[in-house]
DNA sequence: ATGTCTTTGTGAACGCGTGCACAAAGATGG
DNA sequence: CCATCTTTGTGCACGCGTTCACAAAGACAT
């Protein structure tokens, strides 16, 4: 899961849970794919199994936004869709910036699944001259050098980095100088970000990672407990020099 | 001198705990840039701001993997990356099968973090005959036709999935039979899967929209405050048919 | 109108993760 | 060898999130 920084005791204010917030756009989903069939209502059951939660949860999850069911029916979907959109900030429009046009950032300006959420791709960035003007899932890509002008002229508030680790935080402080205030990140680095900006990572290593520690586990304990004894220093360097002179390397290739 | 043959406690009863296991390969990533620049020891606080976390979190999640830091040094980089590793499963090859080429699988494909840290691309899938042969990132597309053959014959266990929703269910079920037990899922649907096999996802459109809210929330509260009032199912249909036909759609073309 | 049946909304208990604060461990210097 | 200083490892308390279980609310049939 991408996690979200700046660490505060939480927003007791209108306070909907972060972990509520994380799972409406499951809700949204799973709801519009119901709109789309026409069916009218479903009940937290139904429509936990489609979101892959638990009911209880889900019912808990709605009632922070209020009490838009009908007991003994159900939610209406229809309504639902619109209070959860609405909720969101998804019945606006939101420019965005895609910055670093490598092979992740030509498939993030390719999905689909941004427009169809009220997300518009307003300008496609890279720092490489060769690629300005070249069309990118139908957008030109234009150079880095006019990046606060196109943040600007646009109203941008939110911006995808996919540049190299290396690059990463130099673009960042150039968006949130320019006025960007929520940053996804496919970087694999950390940034740091003043106070009020929101950044959010998602790292496909990592996930990879994740999973190979659960794989090891299931292909038995006995292997890990066999290779356990101490291990000199001298077999850790070969080892970890082995893993190729990219060590921490770029996410993407720009270019 | 951290190790010294730390006898394990033996009776850790492996339970190192999720949040645990999902920061570890931060810490890695910090360990590795620091090993390349040939830092022999790093403290806690020093390891905890380049991996963005805090100290006391770092240490404790350190703590479960068994004693080993040097109180008034620190830990020493080599060793230490040496561990997380080993507790990661990094030092063993894993072969990775990408299952859908589009925009998105390309740029998976070419991602370098992967073989950097461990996995290995063994083969390119896709359902598309046109695709059969050609070459993304230097590796032959397979039809799909062969997937079963293909998981047997690497071996392999751990499977990503990047076509479009739609395929997304039938594409885990066939990488499940022939014997993938963990998935990496990028289609935006909800995987259902025996016990025993584990699934993450990766969401992009779901992270924008976290981002979105939070945006929103900074926008002001006035302005949802105004428009609050109840919306007819009228307004809500339009809204939602506004969004165009692909509605909860393919994450990535696939071809 | 009344009773029954379904499903929501939520109070309460519980478990996990986080952060604090400090004692213990070891390095370092005299 | 002793004193001092640094940094780890962890006991403890707290708060968030999850889950259970059930009373309340409304639909529906008679």
């Amino acid at each position: 899961m991408a996690t979200g920084r700046t660490h505060r005791p939480a927003t007791r204010s209108r306070g909907i849970p972060e972990a509520t917030v994380a799972r409406l756009p499951l809700y949204l989903r799973a709801l519009t794919a119901l709109s789309e069939r026409s069916v009218p209502t479903v009940s937290s059951e139904e429509l936990a199994a489609a979101a892959g939660v638990n009911s209880a949860k889900l019912r808990k999850d709605f009632s922070y936004l209020g009490s838009y069911g009908t007991r003994g029916v159900g939610y209406d979907v229809e309504y639902l869709v619109y209070q959860i959109s609405r909720e969101l900030g998804l019945t606006q429009d939101w420019p965005v910036v895609i910055v670093g046009i490598g092979n992740l950032g030509a498939a993030l300006a390719n999905y689909g699944g941004f427009a169809s959420r009220g997300f518009r791709v307003a300008a496609l960035i890279d720092a490489d001259p060769a690629m300005a003007g070249k069309p990118v899932a139908g957008i030109p890509v234009q150079h880095s050098d006019d990046l606060e002008k196109i943040i600007q002229d646009n109203g941008v508030s939110i911006g995808v980095i996919a540049t190299p680790a290396g690059a990463a935080q130099a673009v960042c402080e150039r968006l949130v100088a320019a006025g960007v205030t929520s940053i996804l990140n496919f970087a694999p680095t950390v940034l740091s970000v003043p106070e009020g900006v929101d950044v959010r990572k998602v790292d496909l290593s990592i996930e990879l990672q994740i999973l190979a520690f659960h794989e090891q586990r299931k292909a038995g304990e006995e292997a890990a407990a066999a290779s356990d004894g101490g291990v000199p220093a001298a077999a850790v360097r070969s080892d970890s020099t082995d893993q190729g002179p990219d060590g921490d390397m770029p996410a993407v290739m720009p270019a």
